[in-house]
DNA sequence: CTCCTGATTGGAAACGTATCCAACAATTCC
DNA sequence: GGAATTGTTGGATACGTTTCCAATCAGGAG
């Protein structure tokens, strides 16, 4: 191939604005604006000699311009944990989806749950003007949230909710989920069930412990208080802390993962330590990520609609000013599949 | 939780200015924007006086005025095909940590693929003036890309060249990646290797077949043109694409896919015809996705290094202006696991 | 013929910022 | 003491657009 010279062109020289069109095409300013924002009456002819001068012109309207003017920039900000992890990306792919529709464009941020980068990000998001936000938020910058807020963004949090702040979110039902999955695991003899779950400043983290607890409580089996542990969502100490709980002096059965990190480690720290799913332990999580029907056994996982929720999203944080938005939560969906089985038994569930 | 108002403010009011907290502090416009902007030199004294002024009214710039007035944004755009499918997830890792150091905003967009939607965003791009886009073209919209390259845009081609366009692309060593692949499956005494590929219009489509190609001949052995399957990157199609290699009235004994979806269609109609990795059918592919060592059996893959390939192709786009940017080749690294083995041998390779 | 209506048009005034220029003050240098 | 330098400041102008207002024009009603 020839391209080796670069493909960058000098910038100096102006633009070709509407002025130029309009004096190319002997007319006002004004008509050319008219043409280009379709507001307004143009005669057929008059606008025929615009678009044809803008063609000749390589004219391409600025947004500068316009969301200057208008103060209003069809830009949405979306602040995700990491959108290289699947559950993101699908979400994202929602997002995108819908925005396009509606013409808006969509600035991404990785936080990385780092309160520092999200807070770096909000400013650089306010300072864009952005006409919204979609954020899985760390749980921290409530002063950041409120000052954007304030300052007329429209905010929806997803997966966690924040407290005190009055800003919508879109969660699914996080307690029926891990209840269901925990119901599941006691319904199979089970009664050591491990829980591998994140921070509990996270309302998503509490809620979900709050379904094992529950499910436990439900049939009477009490919670091993050392089998329940809480761990942040990097893929180095989600491992560690899957580990930690393998080497129980009586380790578990059963191991509930509440995302696909924790389900990722767990997994991979189960086969570290020689044991197998489901013989030595079954194992079961929330996210349908790809690879969980794609690794042997396949896991029983509850899934949550990623796409869809960034959907909501977006058609949340653009509704109508003045409009109400109501918080949403929206349902999961069990998947059964083969790793997890009856305790005591040899068959497989 | 009582977020249940809505969280929505009527964004009516003017929003605060340089003006309003040079009102407010007493001093003149040019030297409120002197302290936001960090240049000129302001006397430490009034710098206070202002900033105290700024917080007081929780003054925020604007990045439109100031980016219209600058005549540049700081955004670059990102086209991917698809977010959700990891390797375009890592790669926007790269993409945002590198844009973040230097306080560049990235717009993402999907492309799906679709010639048509690609064009769509590259003209909301250039209305939104972005400084620079990175994209995996779609191998379509020459004249698009040529009138934003003439527009001033700096862009940089991911994955893929596109021919008479002079535009810098950052690129795998897909010719070796896929030679090394299918070396090593004829090394193990295969004979008939199926070639699962994107299309061919695509350069690494060509490339990678190239490879394939290159390696036959390096030992002598014919390539079984009806065991070659160019195929488009979506699930369905790829899916099809596998089962028809499959069904071949002499089936091949190994598999070469060309991409992370293309093998896991591969992988998937492998199962469901009822055969087993690596002992009916040997199986090789681009791309270290987590799943890639989560499946048993683990497969042996060529990996791209997709996050630094983000990063370089940022730091391409955001080179100085006048600097000649350099298309790029990186390697490839071949993750030798244990998908593949010797044909006419019980043991496992 | 005049008045009125509606469609079409041109141009001025913003939107919020950066930057140039002139002005001024406080030093410093001879 | 005067001139030159340096640091600091205010204000006008421009960036590319939208939008308001007034003006023009064609044609129908009276």
């Amino acid at each position: 191939m020839s391209n080796t010279t670069g493909g960058r062109r000098e910038n100096g020289g102006k633009q070709t604005t509407m002025r130029d069109v309009a004096l190319a095409a002997g007319v006002g300013l004004g008509t050319v604006s008219r043409v280009f924002s379709n507001v307004g009456s143009v005669a057929p002819a008059t606008r025929e000699k615009i678009e044809a001068a803008a063609r000749e012109l390589n004219f391409r309207p600025s947004a500068l311009g316009r969301d200057l003017k208008r103060r209003t920039t069809n830009n949405i900000g979306l602040i995700v944990t990491d959108i290289s992890n699947n559950f993101y990306g699908e979400f994202a792919q929602g997002v995108l989806a819908t925005a396009k529709e509606q013409g808006r464009h969509v600035i991404l941020c990785a936080s990385g749950e780092e309160p520092e980068t999200e807070r770096e990000y909000i400013d650089l998001l306010v300072e864009q003007r952005v006409d919204g936000i979609i954020a899985f938020p760390t749980g921290h910058n409530l002063d950041s949230w409120r000052s954007a807020r304030d300052l007329g963004i429209n905010i929806v949090f997803a997966d966690r909710e924040l407290p005190d702040l009055d800003i919508p979110s879109i969660v699914v039902d996080n307690e029926a989920g891990a209840r269901r999955l925990t119901e599941y695991l006691l319904a199979l003899g089970h009664s050591r069930i491990g829980y591998l779950g994140g921070p509990s400043e996270l309302t998503s983290g509490g809620q979900r412990e709050a379904g094992y607890r529950q499910a436990h409580l439900d049939v009477g089996v009490a919670v091993k208080e050392d089998l329940v542990v809480r761990t942040r969502f990097t893929r180095d100490t989600a491992y560690a802390s899957a580990l930690r709980l393998l080497e129980n002096p009586v380790p578990p059965t059963a191991l509930v993962a509440t995302n696909n990190v924790l389900g990722e480690a767990a997994l991979t720290a189960i086969r570290d330590r020689g044991l197998s799913v489901p013989d030595d332990i079954s194992l079961v999580m929330f996210d349908d990520v790809p690879w969980a029907n794609l690794v042997e056994p396949p896991i029983t996982v509850v899934a949550q609609p990623a796409w869809q929720m960034g959907q909501s999203a977006t058609r949340m944080v653009l509704a109508a000013d003045g409009e109400k938005v109501q918080p949403q939560t929206v349902k999961t969906e069990m998947v059964l599949r083969r790793s997890a089985r009856p305790l005591h038994s040899s068959a497989p569930a």
